[in-house]
DNA sequence: GACAGAATCGAAAACGTTTTCGTTCAGAAA
DNA sequence: TTTCTGAACGAAAACGTTTTCGATTCTGTC
């Protein structure tokens, strides 16, 4: 009752192991009478091929490895989406795995893919990474990486990316142009280079209209959280200092922060215009609607493994892969907590 | 540059290859010497076991398939991050699949995981499927699988549930607590099994407490989408024959019911009180919040790991494996929603 | 010095493929 | 008849482990 092999089908015929090998995988050499036969006793005794065996001849996996911050996201989640549909349609396996927003843990899971001998790596970092060299570890054995959303500018690899710095921008001009004059900014993890490049954003959109930046407007969210956004909206409040708006990093604080605000009286969009980003589906359900920037997830998720897909092949046939930079674009969603 | 292998440690010390896999496996027919001079040799060349012929030779890939019908759902993401993180900590590595609620894919999936050798399969099944044999056809091979959260009662295997009648009593119940007289059901699928105890909970508790049942007020939801939620408010609208109170199948299906019902100016809790199921953390933030019923999802997907982990082991021992089925608690979660 | 028994090691087979390189054989060309 | 060509097939090595079983060495005992 176990599975049938090549050595099974090849007695049942009375032809050898070879023939019937190059005939499933129509080798010019073998005749085209042969051909048919062999395979029609694969298909009668129910052949499938040996993955194990396949794999130690080959020295391949047809497997890759993701890694994400977190699973349980809806922008990561959506994004794994995206690969699994991609790679299921080109015969690649995907093993899931995360970092939990640590470094340490990250290198840890690379280290893991390596040994599992995956044909490549896709992976966004987590926000605390700022050294690369489990990376490079995982280059040096000339295995293909392709970074997506959260990379490392500096390492030498395929990148599957939105442009945040004009994300940050528009959003930040989008309160501007919907009246407010003084912008606050509750800004993401300091090695977070999404979160960089949107404060960037935001601060060329206020220099740009001659609003006045001052740094104690811009709040710290060292995680992206619920908590973090309540927290950041009391101080804000005890600071005050005349804010009309805010453009939030995440969506997920948006909330938190809308949650707060109304609990202490305050009147969104009246008051206090917000704008977050993400677009999640939580925005469009809330009270008021959180007006958001759409970021493309599942596509990136289907582009990152495309990216990755054609180095592998690449790869397999000696080529030079030159490393490209995809840039996603990215959209304005003007809902109930930026009405002008 | 390639990876070190037994052979070139055997070659560095002079030994035999068999001596060396010995040593590293602490065989007692090998000196303690020879053990740490394999080991320091080991350690030294960096050498990690090639999992292609480790898998060949002892044909197991400690890998497991997981299939759920969605990835981009909170409750299914969060049974993934437990189910991977125990599967870490165990040695296991998992492929995660999704059957996109189909019975077909479903099928499809299956095959994917067989043909590519996983040592055991943890499903939720489709809310569609109705016949196992494609589940079946995996246990002939000797494939054990944990059904978890969508199970099929008659398949013969382990199973990691909630008692879902008993949380749609409850659920029920609580309405009642509340007040309501007149209580409506959103139930789910007609072939989704938590869907079917969910709204025999419904029926107990009318029962009980001496409410009529009417056909009429429960509503039909074939998918859990936000929009057929809005969809059956306004159908109930129409009909509304004096409803006060709706216990909801799910919580998106809810979130989507309150909308539409704010919209038509429906006071909630006042004109109607409303309990959703899962706890998602949307419910937690919508305004008003909503009402649920708290169900593990992290904890099953550990749990799910784990039966079938110790189903592995007892397999590799030829051991006989006893099928469990698991029962986790619920609890009612009461939010502005149901406010008495 | 002989010998039993224990301790230590290694040869070889096996897992199921893929691919290189020969071999065979029929028929064509000489 | 001999030689050559090309079509069709197969033997064997290789991928890197693990494990069985036989061989060797060592220890201590009489």
């Amino acid at each position: 009752m176990s599975r049938t092999t090549l050595q099974q089908i090849a007695l049942s015929l009375d032809i050898s192991v070879t023939t019937v090998s190059k005939a499933l995988r129509s080798y010019p050499d073998v005749s085209k009478k042969t051909i048919e036969k062999v395979k029609a006793a694969a298909e009668l005794l129910n052949y499938k091929p040996n993955t194990f065996a396949v794999n130690l001849r080959t020295q391949e996996s047809k497997t890759i490895g993701l890694v994400i911050p977190e699973i349980v996201h809806q922008f990561f989640s959506s994004v794994v989406k995206g690969v699994i549909e991609e790679a299921e349609k080109n015969g690649y396996t995907v093993i899931v795995l995360q970092s939990s927003q640590n470094t340490e843990i990250e290198k840890k899971r690379i280290e893991f893919l390596i040994n599992k001998q995956v044909d490549g790596i896709l992976i966004a970092l987590a926000d605390d990474t700022v050294e690369y060299y489990h990376l490079f570890e995982a280059q040096a054995i000339d295995l293909p990486i392709v970074m997506f959303d959260k990379i490392g500018k500096t390492v030498p690899c395929s990148k599957v990316i939105i442009d945040d710095l004009r994300a940050g921008y528009e959003a930040t001009k989008h309160l501007i142009d919907c009246g407010c004059t003084k912008i606050a900014h509750f800004r993401g993890p300091l090695t977070s280079q999404n979160s960089i490049d949107r404060y960037h954003g935001y601060k060329k959109a206020l220099e740009e209209y001659n609003l006045e930046f001052d740094e104690s407007n811009v709040y710290h969210c060292k995680e992206m959280s619920f908590e973090i956004g309540k927290e950041n909206a009391r101080k804000l409040l005890n600071h005050r200092n005349g804010v009309d708006g805010i453009f939030v990093n995440t969506d997920m604080i948006a909330v938190g922060a809308i949650t707060e605000l109304k609990e202490h009286g305050i009147n969104i969009p009246e008051d206090i215009r917000i704008i977050g980003f993400g677009n999640w589906f939580l925005s469009s359900v809330i009270t008021p609607s959180l007006s958001t920037v759409e970021q493309p997830s599942y596509t990136m998720g289907k582009i990152a493994f495309n990216t990755l897909f054609s180095e592998l092949n690449k790869h397999k046939e000696n080529q030079h892969v030159e490393h490209e930079t995809i840039i996603l674009p990215t959209e304005i969603i003007a809902r109930e907590s930026t009405l002008a």
